[in-house]
DNA sequence: GATAAGATCATCT
DNA sequence: GATGATCTTATCA
């Protein structure tokens, strides 16, 4: 089942590790990939140094600042896009950063490597995750009807199984004072 | 195995 | 003009 906005409306901690778990859709043409996700980072509101949109309202933040749901894509270090899902409130900046998933089993870890094997780039920027036919999130049980293939089957019921999720510091944001050491980051490599 | 360097550009100062 | 919410390849030990 397709996550509705309300999943996405909470705080953003409990989104990042609720997402784990959760299925990345994303469809191109007729193709359809389907992706466990299993490593996220919170970027939590204004105060948060390591967030892009602790600096203020900019162009390029701006879509933080709307409603969740919605897909906040950019481009690092000249190279690699990064993929994130808008949380909480209108006009309270926050997000959750997609850094790692399984697909087929096969796992992909880094935010680069996410966004290069599902072709996200930033035409996908400001996506509406709820009304996309191109990307969307779907709950942690795939339903029955949706299943497709006994793969799906299989990999629904090994998603049934309980994890236990590891947190720690995020990667890459020792520039962000006493925010640089809070354990936001969350994966559920051992389950 | 570990660490270092290089690629490459939108964004903000 | 400097800087990244990164990844790959090269060069060591």
């Amino acid at each position: 089942m397709k996550l509705p906005r309300k999943f996405f409306e909470k705080k953003t901690l409990r989104v990042a590790k609720e997402l784990l778990g959760c299925f990345l859709i994303r469809r191109i043409g007729r193709r359809k990939i389907v992706a466990r996700i299993i490593e996220t980072e919170a970027y939590c509101g204004p105060k948060d140094l390591a967030n892009h949109a602790s600096k203020g309202r900019t162009p390029r933040t701006e879509i933080m600042f709307g409603q969740a749901g919605y897909a906040y894509v950019y481009l690092i270090y000249g190279m690699y896009y990064c993929f994130n899902v808008v949380t909480e409130r209108v006009n309270y900046p926050a997000a959750v950063l997609i850094r790692g998933m399984e697909i087929n089993g096969q796992k992909i870890i880094g935010p680069g490597k996410v966004c290069r094997e599902l072709e996200i780039d930033k035409k996908l920027n400001g996506l509406d995750l709820i009304k996309s036919q191109k990307l969307w999130i779907e709950n942690r049980r795939l339903m029955n009807q949706n299943l497709e293939s006994k793969i799906e089957d299989r990999r629904a019921k090994a998603n049934q199984q309980k994890f236990n999720i590891i947190s720690l510091p995020r990667v890459g944001v020792d520039y962000a004072g006493e925010y640089k050491n809070k354990p936001w980051r969350f994966g559920i490599w051992k389950s």
